[in-house]
DNA sequence: AATGAAACATACTCCTCGGTATGTTGTCAA
DNA sequence: TTGACAACATACCGAGGAGTATGTTTCATT
């Protein structure tokens, strides 16, 4: 298994991601899912434990995608802001490559899902969790050298950190395909924006001084 | 009406906003609104006509309590920078002053809700767009005027107001009350995030263009 | 006092949807 | 050939919840 040709899992994968990205997890019936693989709940239910379990699956495969994407700029030796800049190019190219998966992810932001949680959830739910930390924590290391440099405003590492990934989180709610130059440029002004958010300027120093 | 007194709509709406916020729209029953009001659903269908007008009505409400905070900082006589900080800043405090409300509209923001909607709803959603356009148009503006003043970077406008919108709300997702104190640096925070994030800084014309 | 409407409470309907139990088909090993 | 198991399809159940129909109380009005 796990060869060129696409198993059921995965498509299923496919499947759910978007018809959740596209209606709402809550809006979308596993019947839904089913008829869109041409398909029925069997199949779905013989490959996944329950309906958080295929939202968790898509969840972590999400979090998976951009980390892969994100982590070999970050292990490149290059100064802080070059590196921070390539790092949130590279979101914002995942954001918008895989754009069903990562909609998922925004939509259950905000904690539990179904109430009724098996096993295999809870344990999905954990490997998640762990994953979002080591993704964050590359930007963390990132900006904790950038102001030991000097290059970096040294201000609250997490509130930064949650804030800008948010504005790189942006595309996956306006974003629509119209050529694939078209991703790099909108990957590029996002990162320029992160970097600028958090880059040392003495334009801000000076015009910013009134007091609030 | 409409005196000192809270009358049942606002409380209505005001218990709406909690339940939503906190277990997420779909998760919430009328039936559970109602018990939080020591009421039942006859008291709330009463006063909505369905679910879905609830959720407008949070909704276009939490768009408008961010515009009342805005707008005065962007009618004040001040360059651009100064404008944009302040408008900011505002924002945020919107943001975190009445939590819940702005996190119905964030969990709202893919676009369709229950399916079937009705004529006040469809009515509602119209204005709703209106005044969030109203709001854009504000940020757009003082952008615009930035950018011919040589103080920010010209890039896509429609980009731009959308990203560190985005960037601004993330207090919804995270904040937890600790103080009055708190508030206000993480508004300041945040501003001078969004203010980097446009503001034209000369280290960073040295950005990083290696391909893909 | 009589009346009507507003402001709810109660009781019920109806349908969706997650989950399950069971049937069917293909495949592969012995 | 025949079991045995994976990989589904079909049929069904049961709970929860949106919406409604109708009763009940309060209050202003005439």
């Amino acid at each position: 298994m796990s060869l060129g040709a696409k198993t059921a899992k995965p498509r299923i994968l496919d499947a759910a991601a978007t018809a959740f990205a596209t209606h709402g997890v809550d809006q979308t019936s596993i019947d839904d899912i089913a008829r869109a693989l041409g398909a029925t709940k069997g199949k779905i239910y013989h490959h996944f434990g329950s309906k958080g379990e295929l939202v968790c699956a898509i969840r972590k495969h999400s979090v998976q995608l951009t980390i892969d994407r994100v982590r070999p700029y970050f292990e490149a030796q290059n100064p802080p802001p070059e590196k921070f800049h390539a790092m949130a190019q590279a979101h914002v190219i995942a954001m918008i490559s895989e754009l069903a998966y990562h909609r998922v992810v925004v939509e259950e932001m905000r904690g539990s899902g179904t109430g009724r949680i098996t096993d295999s959830e809870r344990q999905l739910r954990v490997e998640i969790t762990t994953l979002q930390s080591e993704y964050e924590d590359m930007f963390r290391n990132v900006l904790a050298k950038g102001i030991s440099s000097g290059a970096f405003q040294d201000q609250d590492l997490s509130v930064t950190v949650r804030s800008f990934l948010m504005m790189l989180h942006a595309p996956i709610y306006w974003y629509k395909a119209r050529g694939p130059e078209n991703c790099q440029t909108i990957a590029n002004h996002l990162a320029n924006m992160a970097l600028g958010a958090v880059l040392v300027t003495d334009s801000k120093t000076c015009t910013v001084t009134h007091g609030d």
